[in-house]
DNA sequence: TTGTATGCGTTATCAT
DNA sequence: ATGATAACGCATACAA
């Protein structure tokens, strides 16, 4: 292949109306076979198009026409954190669903800071997405939430889908989550049953949506048996914070087990008590929450959260969705996995409970 | 604020015109203000200009933007998988450099396939991304690596700017990388010194470049101390194929220690040993690549790869290019992590050597 | 079935 | 310092 007909600086990228000319055909007709517009086009010219398109290496430009159907083929997602498994399963999940229908994935790392979060929603405003997926909670009472709102409306109004993974209480947004509530609920229970009294909650930040409902419900299985609520502060999200709040804990007396808001946190207490030489589950129990890959490869005793298929759900309304998104509310079930870090009657790796799906829309 | 000027269908997205139309100035004005253009434009002028903006929400249309400047701000990274933290530490690594500078990040999951590589690539040309970024190894020999090169020259040609962190051979573009002959030459090295004799190396994929590279190194360190290498076959990427070969292992005789193609290799075979009731480090020790959030997280010996920095790096080469990028050479350090899997002669956590950083360019 | 003409929202060129 | 106007590459309404 000769270079002879290259611009004079970087070599124009091969244009509709390139492949066009050398088809002999009007752009129109090459636009129509290569857009796959349903629109009639002899067999002829079809193959000619895709003839001189594929000879020239052509690569529609997404941009213009983006700009004139108002709809660039990528989806957003907002994650707190790209290495964080939890996220990470999310996006995954996203993106492999996106991919199918030839959506490209923007991956926002916001770490959990609702004005970034405003930011990257502007920027993908522009970016004409055609839909951005909200991962993971957020701090609910700020004035920064309160404009991401407002952010959120208008850019509904201009046609944009967004999917809410978290609970950011969107006017007019499907949002698609798990029962928070209900999971903290059933995990209590079940460390209940096991037969630990002095049962501790390892706080996540405050403030923080599902920090906040997990709280609740660890608060909620606790009153119902009349046990005395344990509850210990300054958790943050990443394993470091749940190894320093289980150092700090080492200087008092031990609770029978620890809860802890996230399988991060969980972890990170599991590590330093073993470390300091504490039996786990032998001297006290360890949960989490989340079931993410970390958890599995440690054996933790959790609750496993569909993280994958929140996010290709959430990616399905986006990508297949003809219009704007009616709004709607999805549960997605939890499971509980008895790892090796709680109790000792029941044999690791059993699945006890699996709550329901509930679906309800309005 | 009444809404009574909405559209018909959808409310329109506010435009520049509007803008400039509410500001009282024309296009041409509003543009020079709100694309941080260098053009004198007079105090006032741009005082009415911005707040028109801000009170209209105005997000300027990146897609029509770029239709002109011939650049969109937008970096894609081509990776092998998401949940994957070698990965997911590059990506970020992207994603946090490219924030700083309005750049958003297209993460592309392409399962490790050259072909997957190709649709992406053709896609990122298409939405004009400024750069691309290929994270990882891939399948060297195969007739679509051959056309993905092809392909990479096109891009670079239409202006495109491509990093390669693997081991891809395109001709004419950046690589960044570490010396993966040398990491394993060092591991070998090290776990020789600590009087492992009976030494086998868990082979990655065949043909797979960094697998390769691996094993050269891997051959290298037991050539120059005279000991007969042992190769464990059938490897791939992930976890459950370490654990996999761990358990064929166990049929036989085990050997001295194990040096795994990945952290993700290397900890199935950990875990699985471990279940079987073999003491790691007692009756034999394990190390891995890579030095992951999860080797560290279970105290694997591994080397440490600058995951991270090596997406930063790439990422700032996107960004802050002018014009084309020239081709260079870059080799990152590596270090090695002496964790708890391996000996019992050092302590764990220290570290012992640190290759020191090589830069070439040509 | 094909082609021509127009517009998408922005920046850049050229007047003023 | 400001404003009209022409691209940018594509899809589509309309004409043939």
């Amino acid at each position: 292949m000769k270079w002879s007909d290259l611009g004079d600086d970087a070599s124009m990228a091969v244009t509709l109306a390139d492949v066009a000319r050398r088809a002999k055909v009007s752009a129109a007709t090459a636009s129509r076979v290569l857009s796959g517009s349903t629109y009639p086009v002899s067999a002829e010219s079809r193959a000619r198009v895709e003839h001189a398109a594929a000879q020239l290496g052509y690569a529609p430009d997404a941009l213009a026409r983006a700009l004139v159907t108002k709809q660039s083929r990528t989806v957003g997602v907002i994650v707190g954190d790209m290495i964080d498994p939890y996220f990470a399963e999310i996006a995954s999940g996203v993106e492999e669903y996106a991919r199918r229908t030839g959506f490209l994935t923007i991956v926002c790392k916001a770490d959990r800071s609702p004005q970034r979060e405003r930011d990257y929603l502007r920027l993908l405003r522009g970016q004409r997405a055609g839909g951005v997926i909200f991962a993971g909670g957020t701090f609910t009472e700020t004035a920064e939430m309160d404009e991401l709102r407002r952010d959120a409306t208008q850019a509904v109004g201009e046609g944009m889908r967004i999917v809410d993974l978290g609970e950011r209480g969107f006017s007019d947004v499907p949002a698609i989550t798990v029962d928070n509530c209900a999971v903290l609920a059933d995990l209590t229970a079940f460390l209940i049953a096991q037969g630990h009294r002095r049962l501790a909650f390892l706080k996540g930040p405050p403030g923080f949506s599902t920090s906040d409902l997990r709280l609740r419900g660890y608060l909620h299985a606790m009153a119902e048996t009349d046990l005395e609520p344990i509850l210990i502060e300054g958790g943050g999200f990443d394993f470091e914070s749940g190894r320093a709040a289980a150092l700090r804990l080492l200087a008092g007396s031990l609770p029978d087990a620890i809860i802890a808001f996230s399988d991060e946190s969980a972890l990170g207490a599991l590590i330093a008590l073993r470390q300091a030489g504490v039996e786990v589950p032998g001297r006290i129990s360890i949960a989490g929450v989340d079931g993410t890959r970390d958890a599995s490869l440690l054996n933790l005793t959790t609750v496993k959260l569909p993280m994958y298929e929140l996010g290709a759900a959430a990616a399905r309304l986006v990508v297949e969705a003809e219009g704007a998104l009616p709004p709607s509310r999805t549960i997605f079930p939890h499971r509980l996995i008895t790892g090796g870090t709680a109790g000792r009657s029941q044999p690791a790796g059993t699945v006890i409970s699996n709550a329901e799906l509930i679906m309800s829309s309005g």
